[in-house]
DNA sequence: AACGCTTATCTAAACGTTTGCAGAACCCGT
DNA sequence: ACGGGTTCTGCAAACGTTTAGATAAGCGTT
């Protein structure tokens, strides 16, 4: 294998211009039928790929957009990195997915004009470089925002119907917006909740348990549901029964937590739409199109064996 | 905005032609120091960031390798990817994550040149499009071997052991090489260990695991961690408690397996050391360096509480 | 038979780099 | 003063496309 086949080599085999092989490859008209077949039959022949390199350098387009996620190692992104898959595809564009930290090294993805546009997963970071830095328009997940104080709300509403009169927040960073927002909407319930701040790992549910117990609450709400499987493990090793001596909640219906012992009671997060959503904000900002504020969307709970009553009800 | 910088006009502001601009970007040697000097102040100043597409164009490499994972929705390759990005950056690659699907469309990362090579995370997809079609190198995961025969037999072995006299293989694609493999090292046992196949995913061990029950088994053995979940939930509901009852064990070791209930038994799989060294196999490929076939490597099995002896011990 | 339209193709320039080669400037020993 | 190394920098070609503008051919009107 010497060299890969070029435009050129088409044009010379079906006895044409390169132009006019351009010409048919980006479906322009003005292409006589009888060519256009000559030089799709060399294209076959030849197994011609176009470079993309090639075409970007002109164009100054790549139609490919970034999706930067925290650490690539947990998370949590595949229903997000499907939806945004689908739509992009739809306009043209292709998804890559990568780390943050890796795409701002020097040869990252965002630093040498290998993507047209960014999308942040966590809106924390992306602040951070966001201005003029960044060279490139992006928008952040949020830009699509979910009601996760209604979330919150929905899950303290159900426990206090079930009778619970002190609850916990456990897991999720002390300053992060999402577990944020999840408290304030538990504290429109009960406004003295405690939160027992960690990160959004099993780990941190798991050791914070205790804690959690010590301050009387009858049931637990994890701040996603990895928090939530780590309260769900301490538990266990308490010997202590769910949701018969205590109750537990979870956020973001991961695919796993119908599966969890029990199947958890959770509040659903339309990941896959929101994936969807935020590539079309990006494409919007891309294409120059005006974006218009997208609505809060309103999250629905969803209610597994995780949670009831509390072992010595109140009234 | 009008334009981006380009090496000329960082070259006018230095005082110097833009070849002189290039060498001190690939730190070549003979330039002056004052004038490498000014250079960077340039870059600096204009914030200029190299044109990768223009870069790629002359030199043939992009320097990026692609990792193609089966949906990238489901996946449990976080640490994989970890392992792969660590080792590429080292060697100044970079590594992108995409859908087998999205990679091979029209204008996907393996058909227009993006990438100077790929990983294949399944077998099986591989192999159907190798040959020459993909036009460029590639390395299955595979390549880097693991022992899953070991595996499976550990596991068997460490049943056996506890005075299980009856288990069976739950989940697992009835043609994928891994399951086989595991299933393979669970006969070395348990000669006639029957295995109930279905897909990797916790559905999949749930509701297989009546049929399991039916068929005699005091120990199940998912084919991965997440069909052991399902198996885990589907005891659950049935009011079983593992492992007095049953014994189940996973395989993986998923960064989620010791938050089970109980922590799972299962066998612990070096996902980071995997992708980093089917990186360095892959980038010995692209720089024609002979590539020594990976010795297989052996797979630790840890245990857990989710295994114990059998309900009634056949002593 | 010359005219204008439409359709099809070609010519040439441009995109932003890297790199081989050819100078230019300097320093050294003669 | 001169030739012969170094060390630095400039010139120009090349990479594979897209795209404006020029040209050519065909055809229906006058």
């Amino acid at each position: 294998m010497l060299r890969r086949p070029t435009i050129k080599d088409v044009a010379k085999i079906a006895g044409v211009t390169y132009p006019t092989v351009s010409r048919v490859l980006s479906g322009k008209p003005y292409v006589a039928d009888l060519t256009r077949e000559r030089v799709m039959r060399a294209i076959e022949d030849l197994g011609y790929k176009p470079s993309a390199a090639a075409r970007s350098m002109v164009t100054q387009r790549t139609f490919t957009v970034a999706m930067l996620v925290p650490h690539l190692a947990d998370a949590n992104f595949g229903a997000l990195f499907a939806g945004a898959e689908r739509e992009a595809r739809l306009h043209g564009y292709s998804v890559l997915v990568t780390d943050y930290d890796a795409a701002l090294e020097p040869h990252g993805l965002l630093s040498e004009h290998r993507v047209d546009g960014a999308i942040f997963v966590e809106p924390e970071r992306a602040v951070t470089l966001e201005p003029q830095t960044l060279g490139i328009p992006s928008v952040v997940l949020d830009d699509v925002p979910v009601d996760n104080v209604g979330g919150g709300k929905a899950l303290a509403a159900h426990l206090h119907k079930l009778g619970h009169r002190r609850v916990a927040l456990v897991g999720g960073p002390p300053d992060d917006l999402h577990a944020s927002a999840r408290l304030e909407g538990i504290r429109l319930i009960y406004a003295d909740a405690p939160w027992l701040a960690g990160d959004w790992g099993a780990e941190s549910g798991c050791h914070l348990t205790p804690q959690a117990l010590a301050l009387g609450a009858t049931a637990i709400l994890g701040a996603n549901d990895f928090n939530a499987l780590g309260v769900l493990r301490a538990l266990y090793g308490l010997n202590l029964n769910v949701p018969r001596d205590i109750s537990v909640t979870g956020f973001d219906d991961a695919p796993l937590a119908r599966y969890f012992t029990p199947p958890l009671t959770t509040v659903h997060q339309p990941l896959e739409h929101q994936g969807e959503r935020a590539v079309r904000a990006l494409l919007g900002k891309l294409e120059g199109r005006p974006i218009s504020a997208a609505p809060t969307q309103t999250l629905e709970i969803v209610i597994r064996d995780s949670t009831g009553p509390p072992a010595r009800p109140v009234l």
